[in-house]
DNA sequence: CCGTATCCCACGAGATACTG
DNA sequence: CAGTATCTCGTGGGATACGG
């Protein structure tokens, strides 16, 4: 799988798309043609707060996949566009996305497998193990 | 590049993978040739602390990904082994670490230029904004 | 050897209120 | 419109000690 540096490399880009809302954000940049205004990011991912739209956005830019840009004209206007290194995260993000279109469903079977044995256990035992504590 | 519920099962993945022992543990595993003992995994794994080795491995455990086998040898041994279903993360791992291999060095640029551009915004407007608080 | 139990801290993230 | 500033809570994870 991997060896050695290498893992503390993926932990990078792990580290970037683990948040909980960096992927729908880029999606959203993506949907618009590669840049969105703040508050149109806002709209197209609604159960984000501003704190972490703020957060999730410093450190894209941060990372250097995605730009801010104060736009010139009268009123204040932030668009945020995707770079050119963000543009190669589809490929990782397509990975992700195919693994899981295909094989979520056996991820969520084996919860369910897993849960029924755990509690089989229990009742092999003894009742209401919970009760007790 | 995605739409609506297709985020939600990318999640899944997401998170599966984006604790911060996963994909070591995972690695030593299949160095393994698929299966490893508990003390094993810890050796080949030098910085994880036993507690985080065992939720680690539960949570691989719970969805599907390992199995956990008991030895009926005398001594109270353990193995560890991917499943069919572990095996295919392959490909999306495979696909991070190209990623990480070809670009992780621009983010690191891009980190240093942020940094850079930060400390000369700083600059501009006066000295020492730190020392003030 | 293979864990469980406890304490403790750092951090992600929501809610809310305020500013240029 | 595009943020900043606090507060608060839940959780991940390290350290340490103990149990089967």
């Amino acid at each position: 799988m991997a060896e050695h540096e290498e893992l503390q490399a993926m932990r990078l880009l792990i580290d970037l798309l683990a948040d909980k809302w960096t992927i729908a954000v880029l999606a959203s940049l993506c949907g618009g043609g590669g840049a969105q205004r703040f508050n149109a990011i806002r709209r197209a991912v609604p159960t984000i707060s501003q704190k972490s739209l703020v957060t999730c956005l410093k450190r894209l830019e941060r990372n250097g996949l995605i730009e801010r840009v104060v736009m010139t004209t009268g009123e204040l206007a932030v668009e945020y566009r995707v770079t050119p290194l963000g543009r190669t995260l589809d490929d990782p993000v397509a990975a992700l996305l195919q693994w899981s279109a295909m094989h979520s469903p056996a991820v969520r079977a084996a919860r369910h497998t897993f849960a029924e044995r755990v509690a089989a256990d229990a009742g092999a035992w003894g009742r209401e193990p919970l009760a007790a504590a």
